[in-house]
DNA sequence: TCTGGGGTCCTAGGACCC
DNA sequence: TCTGGGGTCCTAGGACCC
């Protein structure tokens, strides 16, 4: 990644040196209803949605520690997160005081609140480093190579963790490493509350005895493939050939095998506009009756166009997603010959691309644009498209009923007939 | 683990073009 | 005419992350 030349003979060496830092939410739903309900303080608390009487579907998206101990994990279904912590009877009911050992609060996910709370985290990260990429509401990266230097890196993390305990209120983990991916292990390393700095140099010692499945992108598949090839821990994988594993992962292969030796030349780099918005929801069980189908299909479709038009995005990729028993993914999806905000026409050729699995059993339906352009513009002159768009629905309408809406961003009518 | 919701990136085959 | 090579776009599926 050096750019200009060098003198030959010169070593590279502290030019390209950064110090990057992960800072990563311990808990942060649970630390978020912590925040406005101080009675959960070192109470198990789980976060998810589901849990309600007379609501069967839902999975876990937060646990506290507190809560770990009983056995519940993020990911996880409500219904098992119940078996093994049961739901705390509401204060005042005449629940035995003994039977509180064993139960937890339930809380449903309210990301509004906790996007407020992200931001005042946010605010500090942005003025402890010039650079920060987030990743999620509970993480980001920081190059803060231009704020801080290895002999003092510890005491520069301390400084960010003590910043958003005091002035917010909830513990993050920081990790301090020469690249994105050991800041990100090392955040990870002594969570919660964990602060570990990997000086460079010391990245490889530091991964060498890590199980492979902590290295970001591998998940269970990836890593079972590994320890059949006979490569349990990231040092394996650093000392390994690395021309079975780009046969076998492709470009995966040889990243996994770079981050495993400590190299990953990425730049901490501030995220760009989203590719893609969905939503999706699930059956309390498999459904058959197509009309329940249809009716989800088209508030999916409203919710989703609704967002792109929030965001200002136009799309040109409109997509459906049907998870059929036991857990089949099946996808559909459509481009357009433009760019469009067009809210009905999301929904017919939602519709329509469902038809396929009209009669199948579902348990999961999903809807998602795609290829998204946002307008370079100010806010006016997106809501001036916006009247634009209406004005060309006097167009004559073809047989299938799904253009003339779309235009392009330069203002000519656009290609109608994609059928 | 027996299944939520919102995302990203990669792969592979086919269409199509020059 | 039985047949090259390279590039891009589209679609479907899969793995992974939080």
């Amino acid at each position: 990644m050096s750019d200009g030349p060098r003198l030959p003979g010169v070593e590279v060496t502290d030019d390209d040196e950064r110090i990057v830092c992960h800072v990563d939410a311990d808990c942060f739903y649970a630390a978020c209803e912590r925040l406005r309900e101080p009675k959960l303080r070192g109470e198990p608390v789980v976060v998810g949605m589901g849990y309600e009487p007379g609501e069967t579907v839902g999975a876990v998206a937060t646990a506290s520690y507190e809560a770990r101990e009983f056995g519940v994990e993020s990911a996880q279904a409500i219904s098992s997160a119940l078996e093994r912590l049961p739901r705390r009877a509401p204060d005042g009911s005449s629940e035995p005081p003994r039977d509180r050992e064993q139960t937890g609060f339930y809380r449903p996910v309210d990301l509004d609140y906790y996007e407020s709370v992200a931001e005042d985290v946010r605010t500090i990260l942005h003025d402890c480093a010039d650079v920060v990429r987030e990743v999620s509401i509970d993480e980001a990266y920081l190059d803060v190579t231009d704020r801080t230097a290895w002999e003092v890196a510890d005491g520069f993390a301390r400084h960010i963790k003590d910043r958003i305990r005091r002035e917010v209120g909830v513990v993050v983990s920081v990790g301090v490493a020469p690249t994105m991916s050991a800041a990100k292990i090392a955040s990870d390393f002594e969570k919660p509350d964990g602060l570990t700095v990997v000086r460079p140099g010391e990245v490889r010692e530091f991964l060498a005895p890590l199980e492979v499945d902590l290295l970001h992108g591998v998940g269970p598949v990836t890593a079972r493939e590994l320890r059949e090839m006979g490569l349990g821990t990231a040092g394996d994988v650093a000392a390994t050939d690395p021309e079975p594993l780009v046969n076998r992962f492709g470009e995966r292969g040889r990243e996994l095998y770079d981050r495993a030796r400590g190299d990953d030349d990425r730049r901490v780099e501030p995220k760009g506009e989203p590719k893609s918005f969905s939503r999706e929801s699930a059956f309390a069980e498999p459904i058959t009756a197509s009309a329940p189908k249809y009716e989800q299909i088209e508030a999916l479709a409203t919710a989703v166009a609704n967002r792109a038009q929030r965001e200002g995005a136009l799309y040109r990729t409109i997509g459906v997603k049907a998870v059929t028993p036991p857990y089949d993914v099946n996808t559909r999806e459509r481009s357009l010959p433009g760019p469009v905000d067009d809210p009905d026409l999301v929904e017919r050729i939602a519709r329509d691309l469902f038809t396929e699995f009209e009669s199948d059993p579902v348990r999961k339906l999903g809807v998602r644009v795609a290829n998204l352009e946002f307008a370079a513009t100010d806010q006016a002159s997106l809501d001036s498209w916006g009247h634009r768009e209406v004005d060309h629905r006097t167009d004559d309408t073809p047989s299938d009923g799904e253009t003339n809406h779309s235009h392009h961003t330069d203002g000519q009518s656009s290609l109608t007939d994609f059928s």
